[in-house]
RNA sequence: UGGGGAUUAGUGUAACGGUAGCACAACUGACUCUGGAUCAGUUCGUCGGGGUUCGAAUCCCUGAUCCCCAGCCA
């Protein structure tokens, strides 16, 4: 058999979206005989969940129809972008699976070839220079409802046209003093088509090209042509694109070169945050939150220090689904993701957040011992560990109420209950700051017939609670977030106040008292836990020597909580 | 009073003239050495009004509402 190859049945259409029903239909119709997708990030900002969505859609599509996925930064705009956005943005992309492989591109690597291709419309008496200041040219724009006035400059000669544009590029003239614009249509009901600016005069130096350049070309005559050159078939870009779409035709029709098709889709929003750039670093820059990677942020540097996985991403991008409707996606989804994913593989731990002493008034004093602990239900090959257990041990405060609340089945004085993986602990009695009235010292006594935590007689107990053994246990730091904002629409505020109004001001909790089991000792940053009944931890890299730092990433689902919100 | 998009349970998304389905959320219950996980179940929907058709979320007409566009930003 030679030329297997010719047999290579299209990819079959996982047809599950419109995106991917187009592309079917193209291959199809032999529209494009390949697919080729790109992300096209500006370096001016960190990447959010909302990218991600992006990513997902771009790079997916191109996996799904055995494709090439290309990340390219659109960086003609030197005033507003930094390498450091670069290498941000390169991480996040690898991080959240954008398989790009080494084809990792720059806008401002071809703006050679635009600026040759510029000229070619000039030459063909498409576009001229424009003497116009800013205010004129937006003046002479029109309006929604009125058509735009012809510039006096429209009519230049081409040669006058191309020696000016030349000059513009050797520098010859000052910031803003002209353009070069595309000669469309000033009545198009599409003001994008109301003759579009395709180069400004910039005398700044661009992060890669340094000072190379004195004009910058505008992002509708440059995004076209980047796609055209890398051989994109699909250009997928968000809903405002959609009126841009003509003119991105328009130039690639004009020059004649390969026309890539450009799709929109609806752009991601989630409950109880914001996802604009503008607002994101609002918030950085105010102290609202600590930095672009703070763990209540979207961003992907935030939701990875959360500890977030890419996987839980993942499947959080495959369930919110491609339309073109705007939307805002409940949050609780994403965190319903995180908490699966992280259910299989996050070993357990038991970790105590507010600390209260427990003495077994009947445990041998000094007496020390290692009992088996299952690291993961979920899967046996986690295998199991030694915990240390002892007289002293700290349990949670809410594990314990001097008097109990109907439906409440923890600790008080006569209950018994089974500490996880122990014994069965009866509460006898306990001790209080008179000062405060605070509880400061439980006393139990343990029934020696139950360890490993079952009753040998089969007596049941209603609850299961964690501990840590006192002697043995390490201090930790451990920050409890919540949303970002307190109303699910950030924006839902009074009249005059902006959505900072909403901003949450218990959205981070800091415990720095907690004490966890020995085995987190060599906790490394990055590394996520399940602390038995409370929820996902992450090591936090603010984790040095001797200070563990935790951050949580997601609670467990808590039916109590449930029952005492209902009063 | 311009143009471009959109509208299906609380939220997100399927159904492409033939039984309105799935997920999250909410609520019941079972089970449980995590009030976790798991399992079983319940509640809840086609923007309005006409029309075509044996049959309409889907086609036609007509309204309504929401989003985007007047950067030398992307």
């Amino acid at each position: 058999m030679t030329a297997p190859n010719s047999e290579t049945p299209s990819p079959v259409a996982p047809a599950g979206d419109f995106i991917r029903a187009a592309v079917t239909e193209d291959l199809k119709s032999g529209r494009f005989d390949h697919v080729h997708t790109r992300f096209p990030p500006e370096p001016n900002a960190y990447l959010h969940i909302g990218h991600a969505k992006a990513i997902w859609i771009d790079y997916g599509v191109a996996r799904d129809f055995n494709g090439l996925f290309n990340l390219r930064f659109d960086d003609t705009n030197p005033t507003k972008e930094e390498q450091e956005y670069v290498d941000a943005i390169i991480e996040d992309v690898k991080w959240v699976g954008g398989k790009f492989d080494d084809r990792i591109f720059y806008a401002s690597d071809y703006f050679d070839r635009m600026y040759e291709w510029a000229e070619m419309l000039i030459s063909k008496g498409v576009a001229y220079v424009c003497d116009q200041t800013a205010d004129q040219v937006s003046a002479g724009r029109g309006s929604l409802t009125h058509p735009g006035t012809v510039s006096p400059f429209r009519n230049r000669t081409v040669e006058e046209n191309l020696d000016l544009f030349r000059r513009m590029k050797a520098g010859e003239f000052p910031d803003g003093s002209r353009t070069l614009r595309a000669k469309i249509d000033m009545a198009s009901p599409n003001l994008n088509m109301r003759d579009p600016v395709m180069y400004r005069i910039l005398h700044a130096p661009h992060h890669r090209q340094g000072d190379k350049w004195a004009i910058y070309p505008m992002y509708d005559w440059a995004h076209g042509l980047e796609d055209s050159l890398e051989g994109i078939t699909h250009s997928l870009c968000s809903l405002e694109y959609e009126n841009h779409r003509p003119l991105y035709d328009w130039f690639l029709d004009q020059l004649g070169i390969y026309h890539p098709r450009q799709i929109e889709f609806a752009r991601l929003n989630m409950t109880y945050t914001v996802m604009s750039k503008r607002r994101l670093i609002d918030l950085v820059k105010s102290g609202a939150v600590r930095g672009f990677d703070d763990p209540r942020l979207p961003t992907l540097a935030g939701l990875r220090r959360r500890g977030y996985t890419p996987e839980a991403i993942h499947d959080f991008c495959d369930r919110i689904g491609i339309a073109k409707a705007d939307s805002t996606v409940d949050v609780a989804l994403l965190e319903h993701c995180l908490r699966e994913t992280l259910n299989k593989i996050a070993p357990r731990v038991m970790g105590v957040l507010r600390p209260l002493k427990v003495i077994i008034d009947n445990y041998p004093e000094g007496q020390t011992e290692e009992l088996d602990a299952v690291n993961n239900p979920e899967d046996p090959a986690a295998g199991s560990r030694k915990v240390p257990f002892s007289r002293e041990l700290y349990i949670e405060r809410e594990d314990f109420m001097e008097t109990p609340a109907p439906k409440y089945f923890r600790l008080s004085v006569g209950r018994e209950v089974r500490f996880r993986y122990a014994y069965f602990l009866k509460c006898v009695g306990f001790t209080k700051d008179p000062a405060t009235g605070e509880v400061t010292e439980l006393h139990c006594t343990y029934d020696p017939a139950t360890r490993g935590g079952d009753a040998p007689d089969g007596r049941k107990v209603k609850a299961t609670i964690h501990w840590v053994s006192a002697p043995h246990s390490l201090a930790a730091e451990c920050r409890l977030y919540d949303h970002l904002f307190t109303k699910p629409d950030p924006d839902d505020v009074p009249e005059g106040q902006d959505f900072t109004a909403n901003l949450n001001p218990n959205s981070l909790q800091t415990l720095s008292a907690c004490r966890v089991e020995p085995s987190l000792a060599a906790a490394k940053p990055g590394e996520r836990f399940q602390f038995e009944r409370l929820g996902y931890f992450c090591v936090d890299p603010d984790t040095s020597a001797g200070r563990l730092v935790f951050n949580r990433a997601v609670t467990l689902k808590d039916e109590w909580a449930k029952i005492q919100k209902k009063g």
